[in-house]
RNA sequence: GUGGGUAUAGUUCAGUUGGCUAGAACGCCAGAUUGUGGCUCUGGAGGUCGUCGGUUCGAGUCCGAUUAUCCACCCCA
């Protein structure tokens, strides 16, 4: 049996570092007043069809249903079904946090705006490959209830500040922005692109003429070349934005100035998902990636809040992709840190005193250290092999001979010293260590020993 | 959903126009060192050649199907 397509097991060391990286995440968003929230892993489709767009491929054609048994075969017989059992795995996680903020009222009126982060998997039924899977792991932020431009920079720089703190070069990052305008500009710009594609459907790609009807603003993210160079002459939204999107905009950028975080003005760039106005942005890395090469991105979403039936609340989030993150470190030389160190491997010269040895071991682990000991009856010869492959800094050596006189050896690994020490003496030690961490746990301890 | 590539030991990979017992490196285990790690040397274990079917005297090799995987389109984080 294998994992299903598109998915991964996420190995000791790669999940220790998910875990890492959520630290990292929640350290830099926590210093922004962001705070967690956790919603469902799936979600009333109803909810993603009006949050994110009917007609945009996530909820299209990218969303895993998710059916109880007895549902199923109801549909199958032909049946219908409540429109509430109807659900979907969540395909991104914006739709479901601004769910429960309108649910629980997290921005009653004249309260400040409440700032949100989540980290944990999405689920889209694409076809796999290079940065792109069914199931992957997303942390994303979200402020509902604030429509200044200062908080769109805000999320921008700590986002930014979060791919630097990750140790993701600079050099090879690019943050693309642009704005999509609101409900006052956007129709009007939207007809002209419109036109324009009709007028030029001929050079066109089939898609692309498509999209006319549906969501002309897509067509700027074809990536045939006849579609790129047509659509290179099309109207650019910042020719068309109202003064007030105009004046957003501008701040926002102004902000990013004085933070010294570079941008690059992306006039073509739109966002697959529906639910965004004014500011979009994404973060590319340059090098290394594949085509999936945006590793993070997100927008304002002033209407969201509304069409999922409550009240008008003004939202702007970003999300950022896990797994493209770590292709992107790994580019630049990353590897993924041991889950764990060992501080103590404890080895027996023969089985007459494991049952000993089974019992200080207990006694290290209550003290605080990382300790450990064979369970497989190898030799000794082969307990300091895996001690050293375990990088263990100490071995406890216990044998015959020396519990005979009460005595245990320790062994220092990085300068070969070896001490003998009484057992008794041993236990007192370990009930009464103190440290502040494991570091200096271990340093507490050879201190104690080797004077 | 569409297209192309790949699938052989724990890992990375060789394997010729189909032909004897399918190899290497690294890793693993043991010994050299009878109670002590890294280096070295010696030896050893480990393979349903992804799966099913077909062609053939004979298939790891050719053909078909299938599954997985990689890459790209599409889309997005």
């Amino acid at each position: 049996m294998q994992a299903p397509e598109g998915t991964k097991d996420y190995l000791p060391d790669e999940a220790g570092y998910w875990e890492q990286f959520k630290r990292i995440a929640a350290d830099i968003f926590g210093r922004c007043g962001y705070v967690t929230i956790d919603t469902p892993l799936f979600e009333q489709t109803e909810l993603f069809v009006r949050g994110i767009g009917e007609a945009t491929d996530v909820v299209a054609k990218e969303m895993f249903q998710a059916i109880s048994g007895e549902n199923l075969k109801r549909l199958v017989a032909g049946e219908a079904i409540k429109s509430k059992s109807h659900l979907s795995l969540r395909p991104e996680g914006t739709a479901g946090v601004v769910r429960a903020v309108v649910q629980h009222d997290l921005v009653p009126q004249g309260a400040p705006p409440v700032k949100l982060m989540y980290a944990g998997p999405m689920f889209r039924a694409e076809r796999p490959q290079k940065g792109r899977l069914r199931q992957f792991n997303q942390i994303g932020v979200e402020c509902l209830g604030a429509d200044a431009p200062s908080v769109d920079a805000e999320a921008i720089i700590m986002l930014m500040r979060f791919f630097e703190a990750l140790g993701i070069p600079a050099a090879v990052t690019r943050l693309l922005m642009n704005s999509m305008g609101c409900d006052d500009c956007r129709p009007a710009y939207r007809e002209q692109v419109r036109a324009y594609i009709l007028g030029h459907a001929s050079e066109l790609c089939e898609e692309c003429t498509r999209r006319a009807q549906t969501n002309p603003l897509r067509a700027f993210d074809c990536k045939n070349p006849a579609c790129v160079a047509v659509m290179a002459e099309a109207p650019l939204i910042s020719d068309h934005l109202c003064d007030a999107c105009k004046g957003h905009h501008e701040q926002v950028e102004s902000y990013l100035d004085a933070a010294g975080v570079p941008f690059v003005r992306a006039p073509r760039l739109v966002r697959g998902l529906d639910y965004y106005t004014r500011t979009v942005f994404e973060v590319q890395v340059t090098e290394g990636m594949g085509s999936q090469n945006a590793i993070g991105g997100g927008g304002r979403y002033d209407k969201l809040a509304e069409e999922l039936g409550g009240r008008p609340t003004p939202g702007l989030g970003f999300a950022l992709g896990f797994e493209r993150c770590v292709l992107a470190l790994q580019a630049a030389g990353f590897s993924f840190p041991a889950a764990q160190s060992l501080d103590l491997f404890l080895a027996c010269v023969d089985a007459s005193v494991r049952k000993e040895a089974f019992h200080l071991l207990q006694a290290c682990r209550d003290s605080g250290l990382v300790a450990d000991m064979d369970h497989q009856g190898r030799s000794l010869k082969s307990q300091f092999k895996l001690a050293d492959k375990l990088d263990a800094p100490m071995v406890l050596i216990l044998g015959p001979e020396e519990m005979d006189k009460g005595l245990v050896k320790l062994r220092h690994m990085g300068t070969h010293a070896e001490a003998a020490i009484a057992l008794d003496g041993l236990y007192a030690v370990l009930g009464g260590l103190e440290y502040e961490n494991s570091e200096t746990l271990i340093e507490s301890l050879l201190a104690k020993i080797f004077g």
